[in-house]
RNA sequence: UGGCCUAUGGUGUAACUGGUAACACGUUUGUUUUUGGUGCAAAAGAGUAUAGGUUCGAGACCUAUUGGGCCAACCA
C-alpha cells in the first residue's frame, strides 16, 4: 500500500511551508482569543477546532486568551462559561491569559509611538472624525489635531490616563495615512477614555486599548506563530502588520495573521447579538436552551464533545462563504450515539394494548439487550404483562402491505418479547380507539415483518419528554435584507410530552444518554429530579418510513429532488453528452443507438438551443449532431442555423464530432 | 468612484510541479436486521461562474468579463 497522505488545508500548507523555510517546530504556538461578552456557539467551535487541533497535531502550545479590552461588555461570568465549554470539548490550553495583562506594556508602547511621531491625541467629536475619514470610495482628509507637538501629545495622553478627561473628549490615534485605500489605515484609534469598572483590573485604568492595537501586540508578547481568525478580519491584517512593525524586535518571532471562512449552519443564526435577543425576548429559556446553537445548548441537548469535534473536522477549512446543512451535524451525533447509547423502550404517544390470552396477574421480567452495537453493554430486565402501551402510530385497523406495523388480523413482534396478533379494538363513543385486543404466541422464532417497542403499564414510569424542532423556519434567517430574523421564528420549536418509559430508567442521572428504540436519542435534562424525570430529544433516528408516509409531517420542508425517472428524451440525451466522448468505444456505440432511439421523441425546438453549446463541450455537440441526424432523416428541412452548426463542427478539432457532422452534411 | 477576498454535484471539502474530477453528508435502490435504526452493496447527481486563449492535453496557466462576500463603531 502506498502511504496515504491526507490533503492539507491552506493553513496547514502555510505552516508546512514556514517549517520548510526553517522555522523551528518548537516556535509553533497558537491561541484562541474570545471576548468574554457572551457564550460560545457552534461557530466558535470551528475556530477552537482549528487552533487547538493544530496544537494537538504539531504538539504545540495553545493559549486561551480573553480579549477583554472593553469593560462595558465583558464579565467574569462569561470567562467561566467559556472555559467550561472549551474544557468540555476536550481541549486543554497551555496558558490562560488576558489582554488586560498587557495594559501596562501596551501603554508604554503607545508612549513610544507618540515620541516617534507615530501617534497623536485627537480632540474632535466622533462625528467630525467620521466625516474626515471619508468612505471606501472617497479619500479621507487630515484632521486639525494631526500635527500636535510631541510634548503636547505626551502631556494630553498622560492626562487621559490620569482620568482628567471624560469619555469622548480625547482619543489616541495612530498617525498613518488618511488617504489610504484601506479604511482601517486612516489613522485608527488606539485608545479611548472609558470610566468603567473592569472585571480584572478594576479601576486601575480609565483608558482602554482598541482591538487592533491590542491583538497583534498581544500575539507578539505571547510569541504566537500563527494567529488565526475569521475572514472578516482580513482588512485588519494590514494594520496588524503596521502595529507590529513599530515594536517588533528582529531577534524575536513575528506573528502572522491568517484568515479562514467562518462556519454558518442552516436554519440557525450565529451572531452573539442576535442570540442574546432570543434570550432576552424569552424566545428560548436561556443561553443553554437545547434549541440554541451555543455549546452549552448543544451540551444540554445531549450532543457529545466527540460528535462536535467530528463535525468541525468534517466541515473543513477554506476561504469561501459556506452554509453547512444541519443534517451533517445530526449525522455526527447519530454516528457517535449509535455506538454508545444504551437502548431502552419508551412510549411517547400511548394507546393501550391488552393481551387477552396472557394471565392477568402475571408479570415476566424478560432479558433485553442494551446495545447490539456494543458486545460489552450486556442485558437488562424489562417487565412484560397483559396490559401494555404501544405508540398510537403503530396501529391501524386497516392498512396497505407497506405498513408493517400492527393491523387487525396482522402479526407483529414486540421487541424483546413475544409475537402478537391484533384481534379487535374497543372504541369510545366518538370512535377513538381505547384498547387494542391481541393474542400472543410464545413461538418467537417465526419471522414477522414488524417489530414494535412497548412498555408494561403497571411498571411504566411517567416522564416528561421535550421534543425540539428547528428554531427558524428559514434556511438562512439572518440573510434577508428586507426581513428580520425574528420573522422566521418557528413558534412550535418546543413540544412537551407526557411519556411512559420502562422502569430501568427510574435511576437515570442528569446527562445520561439513551436511544429510545425506534424513536431517537434522548438525554436526561438538567431539570430532571428523582420524582420527575425529564428527557430531551437530542435527535431522531433516520426515518425512511416518514418519507413514505403521505402527508403526516406537515412542517416537512420540501426538498427538491433530482428527477431521475420521467426525464424527457432530450434530457436523457443531454446526460449522455456529458460523458459521450470519454466513453469506451463499445459503450459509445451503445450510447449512440440509445440516443438515436430517444431522438425519435425529440422536436427540433428542443434541439436548436443546443447549437450554441460552447466549443469546449464537445460531447454535448456530438450528441446534438446525432440527434439532428435523426431529425433530418425523418424529413426535417435544413435551415441556416443547422447549416452553420454543421459547418462549424466540420471545422472542429474533435474527430468524433467531425465524423458525425460529415455523416449528415 | 476604490481596496481586498471568493467562485468545483443539493451541501461542505479534495484533486502534489497541467493528464480528463475524488471523499463525506444528503437523495434513491437492493440486501441484512427482534429498531422502517445500524451494517453491507450499488446508483443518480459536476465538462469546475462566463467568454476566449496557450497546450497533444487546462479545474489548475494567460486575458477579458460576471456573480457573491467583506471594509466607513471611542465593538471585537
Amino acid at each position: 500500500m502506498s502511504e496515504e497522505r491526507k490533503s492539507l488545508n491552506f493553513i496547514e500548507q502555510i505552516i508546512e511551508e514556514d517549517l520548510a523555510n526553517g522555522m523551528p517546530k518548537g516556535n509553533l504556538r497558537f491561541r484562541f482569543p474570545p471576548e468574554p461578552n457572551g457564550y460560545l456557539h457552534i461557530g466558535h467551535t470551528k475556530a477552537i477546532g482549528i487552533s487547538f487541533g493544530l496544537g494537538e497535531y504539531y504538539n504545540a502550545p495553545v493559549n486561551l486568551r480573553f480579549d477583554d479590552t472593553n469593560p462595558a461588555k465583558e464579565e467574569q461570568e462569561f470567562v467561566d462559561a467559556i472555559k467550561e465549554d472549551i474544557a468540555w470539548l476536550g481541549y486543554t490550553w497551555d496558558k490562560e491569559l488576558f489582554s488586560s495583562d498587557y495594559f501596562q506594556q501596551l501603554y508604554d508602547w503607545a508612549v513610544y509611538l507618540i515620541k516617534e511621531g507615530k501617534a497623536y491625541v485627537d480632540s474632535q467629536s466622533s462625528e467630525a472624525m467620521a466625516e474626515q475619514k471619508g468612505t471606501p470610495t472617497q479619500f479621507g482628509v487630515d484632521g486639525p489635531y494631526r500635527n500636535r507637538s510631541i510634548e503636547e501629545n505626551l502631556n494630553l495622553f498622560e492626562c487621559m490616563k490620569a482620568g482628567e478627561f471624560d469619555g469622548g473628549e480625547h482619543i489616541l490615534r495612530a498617525k498613518i495615512d488618511m488617504q489610504h485605500t484601506n479604511m482601517l489605515m486612516r489613522d485608527p484609534i488606539m485608545y479611548r477614555v472609558l470610566k468603567k469598572h473592569h472585571h480584572r483590573t478594576a479601576n486601575d485604568w480609565c483608558i482602554y486599548p482598541m482591538y487592533d492595537w491590542t491583538h497583534g501586540e498581544s500575539d507578539y508578547i505571547e510569541q504566537i506563530s500563527h494567529s488565526l481568525c475569521s475572514l472578516e478580519f482580513k482588512p485588519h491584517r494590514e494594520l496588524y502588520d503596521w502595529f507590529l512593525d513599530q515594536v517588533v524586535d528582529a531577534g524575536k518571532l513575528r506573528p502572522k495573521q491568517r484568515e479562514f471562512a467562518r462556519l454558518n449552519l442552516s436554519y440557525t443564526i450565529m451572531s452573539k447579538r442576535k442570540l442574546l435577543k432570543l434570550v432576552e425576548d424569552g424566545i428560548v429559556n436561556g443561553w443553554d436552551d437545547p434549541r440554541m446553537p451555543t455549546i452549552s445548548g448543544l451540551r444540554r441537548r445531549g450532543y457529545t464533545p466527540n460528535s462536535i469535534r467530528k463535525f468541525v473536522e468534517t466541515v473543513g477549512v477554506a476561504k469561501r462563504d459556506n452554509i453547512i446543512d444541519v443534517s451533517l451535524l445530526e449525522f455526527c451525533i447519530r454516528e457517535d450515539l449509535n455506538k454508545t447509547a444504551p437502548r431502552v423502550m419508551a412510549v411517547l404517544d400511548p394507546v393501550k394494548l391488552v393481551i387477552t390470552n396472557y394471565p392477568e396477574d402475571k408479570v415476566e421480567w424478560l432479558d433485553a439487550e442494551n446495545n447490539q452495537e456494543d458486545e460489552s453493554a450486556g442485558y437488562r430486565k424489562v417487565p412484560f404483562s397483559s396490559e401494555l402501551y404501544i405508540e398510537k402510530e403503530d396501529f391501524k385497523e386497516e392498512a396497505s402491505a407497506k405498513f408493517f406495523r400492527l393491523k387487525l388480523g396482522g402479526e407483529v413482534r414486540l421487541k424483546n418479547a413475544y409475537i402478537i396478533k391484533a384481534e379487535s379494538v374497543l372504541k369510545d363513543v366518538n370512535g377513538n380507539i381505547e384498547e387494542i385486543h391481541c393474542t400472543y404466541s410464545e413461538d418467537t422464532s417465526r419471522r414477522v415483518k414488524g417489530t414494535l417497542h412497548w412498555v408494561s403499564i403497571e411498571q411504566a414510569v411517567k416522564a416528561e419528554v421535550r421534543e425540539y424542532d428547528r428554531l427558524f423556519s428559514d434556511e438562512t434567517p439572518d440573510s434577508h435584507q428586507d426581513k428580520s430574523f425574528m420573522e422566521f421564528i418557528n413558534p412550535n420549536s418546543l413540544k412537551t410530552i407526557e411519556a411512559f418509559v420502562e422502569p430501568s430508567l427510574k435511576d437515570a442521572k442528569i446527562g445520561d444518554r439513551f436511544q429510545f428504540q425506534r424513536l431517537g436519542y434522548f438525554n436526561v435534562d438538567d431539570d430532571s429530579t428523582l420524582e420527575h424525570l425529564v428527557f430531551n430529544k437530542t435527535v431522531g433516528l433516520r426515518d425512511t418510513w416518514a418519507k413514505v408516509k403521505p402527508k403526516q409531517n406537515t412542517n416537512q420542508n420540501q426538498q427538491k429532488q433530482p428527477q431521475q425517472n420521467n426525464r424527457s428524451a432530450i434530457e436523457q440525451i443531454k446526460s449522455y453528452g456529458k460523458k459521450y466522448d470519454r466513453l469506451p468505444e463499445d459503450k459509445q456505440a451503445d450510447a449512440k443507438v440509445d440516443i438515436q432511439e430517444l431522438a425519435q421523441k425529440v422536436s427540433y425546438d428542443e434541439v436548436e438551443p443546443l447549437f450554441n453549446t460552447s466549443v469546449k463541450k464537445s460531447g454535448t455537440r456530438i450528441i446534438t449532431m446525432i440527434t439532428l441526424g435523426v431529425l433530418l432523416k425523418n424529413g426535417l428541412e435544413k435551415n441556416d442555423a443547422i447549416t452553420e452548426f454543421i459547418a462549424k463542427a466540420l471545422d472542429d478539432k474533435n474527430v468524433l464530432l467531425v465524423a458525425e457532422a460529415a455523416a449528415i452534411s
